[in-house]
DNA sequence: CACAATTGTTTCCTTTTGGGCACTATAGCA
DNA sequence: TGCTATAGTGCCCAAAAGGAAACAATTGTG
């Protein structure tokens, strides 16, 4: 089935819109990354989203899967070139988003914002912590 | 109830990531508009989604709703201020997104731009085409 | 033999999102 | 009186997205 998109911001959303999809690419972009590691730094996902997630982004083409021949298992996701472009925009978005809820916080709002990126940085220090 | 949002990215999503937020938001980058204007330019939207839609960029503050006391109502939906301030983030969305489809569609898959934003404008031109 | 470690898959369910369609209100006009 | 134009609401249903929990496969180790 043929994929119609009205306009670019419908198809660069489809790609990062997922519900995990941000966060797996903040994690990405500290370099290749092992799935129970991404796993560990993302207490709540569940097995079946993760890999449904990381799935996605890799036949988007955003991400790649090594996979090494061991027992157990050892699969290292990792950016692709394409996925590498998409760090500015993600950059820009976060900043956006930030300073939106640095603002509503002023007004008065209940908004909270559990990481904060850094230094125009996506990636944050792969610290374990429940969100 | 508190909102919380895991990083800057994701609550630029909540804003703009409903169905028809990007498309609205575009042909509201041109400047002041009539709800019945918006409907015919999306000839696919229903009344329900549109008003919803609408309302929902209107509480995150991104878009003001004017009415004029008229009988046939009368109702102009414009950027305030915060909304302006979207604009380079989706004109970069967009860009990014149809750099994409064109690569994929080099790459001979079955994918589709309607409109295409030109100049760096997120705009275009209010033709009505059903899409 | 039983078990741990790792990366998944499968089935079933709940929640969220989007859509269909009938209905409302009001003033002018034929 | 009945019709038009405009901007909606309300109720119900369908589709999509997300989640819980059990199961699978493999090999080295106690």
């Amino acid at each position: 089935m043929k994929k119609i998109y009205r306009i670019g911001v419908e198809a660069t959303l489809e790609v990062i819109g997922g519900k995990w999809k941000p966060m797996i690419l903040c994690y990405l972009g500290n370099g290749p990354i092992r799935t129970g590691e991404l796993k560990r730094n993302l207490p709540k996902i569940t097995s079946k989203m993760l890999t449904q997630q990381l799935r996605e982004l890799e036949s988007d083409q955003i991400i790649s899967r090594k996979v090494y021949s061991q027992v157990p298992p050892k699969v290292e996701y990792a950016l692709t070139e394409e996925g590498r472009t998409l760090r500015q925009l993600l950059v820009d978005m976060a900043e956006w988003g930030e300073h939106r809820v640095h603002e509503r916080q002023a007004a008065g709002e209940e908004v909270e914002l559990v990481h904060e990126e850094h230094d125009g940085y996506l990636n944050f220090a792969p610290i374990t912590q429940d969100a």
